[in-house]
DNA sequence: CCGAACTTTGTTCGAGCGAACAGAGTTCGT
DNA sequence: ACGAACTCTGTTCGCTCGAACAAAGTTCGG
């Protein structure tokens, strides 16, 4: 992309995977003298002439006088990440509070998704080719927002025990539910329309 | 989700924010003395306490005695996030190097996208309807890893000066690229046939 | 072969920083 | 009105940690 392709030393490159895997599984960056002690030096002075070199090389960036202050600049540059809970499917019951164990979990900036970190949310799996009209395959996830559905929503709602995924429509005071496949019939709600959410933003893995 | 939804303090609150502020904007974490400062207390206990009941309640994690060390949970269960350039459309001369200015910038974990650190990657936006066989529809968003395609595979492929999303199709050893649209010829490549890389994800945002 | 970059040693200094303790004012639910 | 939880003060202790300096061994390209 850009100067970064600056080579690293095999020593430097070591170190910056070290500071990428502490950073993974603790969260908090070594110290000098952690990074000593990690690689054996007799003397914080080899970590710091590292970090230094990996510095003027554009890899980290450092926070002079702090500790533990060693940055990934890619880091920085990144939107706010938001954690959305994922769901082979939604049973009954649940319908308000996803009290369910996770199948999974899917973090996504912010910005792509549309979301923020206090909207509530959580991605569902589509089975079956109901909503094929709508280009929504089997197989493909669903990040489903929970709120108020606007006519000509595409939802997630709760229909006999499972949660699927359907168009919320509105005729004449009357709101139902439209499948984007005309092998299904619409769906007139016997008491009440359960909505859990509404579709966001649509996530497809080819193998 | 489950218990973190034990209330917290109006305090308490402007301390998580501050706190997820400055990781966002420095990518480290204030120690109590900075707290202290932002927040005007005349002493660092104040800071302490708040950490604590922070701690308490399971919003943030902290490894004693160590500096600047808070973390929030999330982070850690996180799964490894890569960072994606996203361009609107590539010109010609660029195919392999990717030298331009991205239009955005798209992350997500490793998992979700299928990919690693190392694979490079890119991300497209989808012009027209030449995939809607495929069910990708103009506006989508494709992520493409850059790597030799196999059979089948849908592929971004450098036609015109213009980067489209077709299908690799092999027939008789003769390389060509099909539209899954039936108003859309097959394209046989005149010379040489530039593929810039393989379509891994799909992402749409619904409005 | 010579020098530049990389790598490591050994030591010292001083600010950074978490931790602890005792005490007290404030808010809020019951 | 009583107590519990929240909020803040003032101070001290001692490990943590970055920084600096002088010096030298190692690798490698030209």
């Amino acid at each position: 992309m850009f100067g970064s392709s600056i080579k690293l030393t095999d020593r430097q490159q070591q170190l910056l995977d070290y500071l990428r895997q502490q950073q993974r599984d603790f969260g908090v960056m070594p110290s000098t003298r952690d990074i000593q002690k990690h690689f054996g030096f007799s003397s914080q002075t080899a970590a710091m002439s590292h970090l230094r070199a990996l510095e003027k090389k554009g890899v980290i960036q450092r926070h002079p006088h702090k500790a533990r202050a060693v940055v990934f600049p890619e880091d920085l540059k990144r939107e706010e990440i938001v954690d959305v809970p994922l769901y082979g499917s939604i049973a009954a019951g649940y319908a308000e509070a996803q009290q369910q164990e996770p199948d999974g979990s899917i973090s996504v900036d912010a910005a792509t998704l549309g979301l923020n970190r206090n909207g509530k949310a959580f991605a569902l799996k589509v089975r079956g080719e109901s909503m094929i009209g709508a280009n929504i395959c089997h197989g493909d996830i669903v990040i489903v927002e929970v709120k108020e559905p606007r006519p000509r929503d595409i939802v997630a709602a709760l229909i006999d025990g499972e949660t699927t995924l359907k168009r919320f429509v509105l005729e004449n005071g009357q709101p139902f539910l439209r499948a984007e496949n005309p092998a299904f019939p619409d769906l007139v709600p016997a008491r009440e329309l359960v909505i859990q959410g509404v579709m966001k933003t649509l996530i497809r893995k080819v193998d």
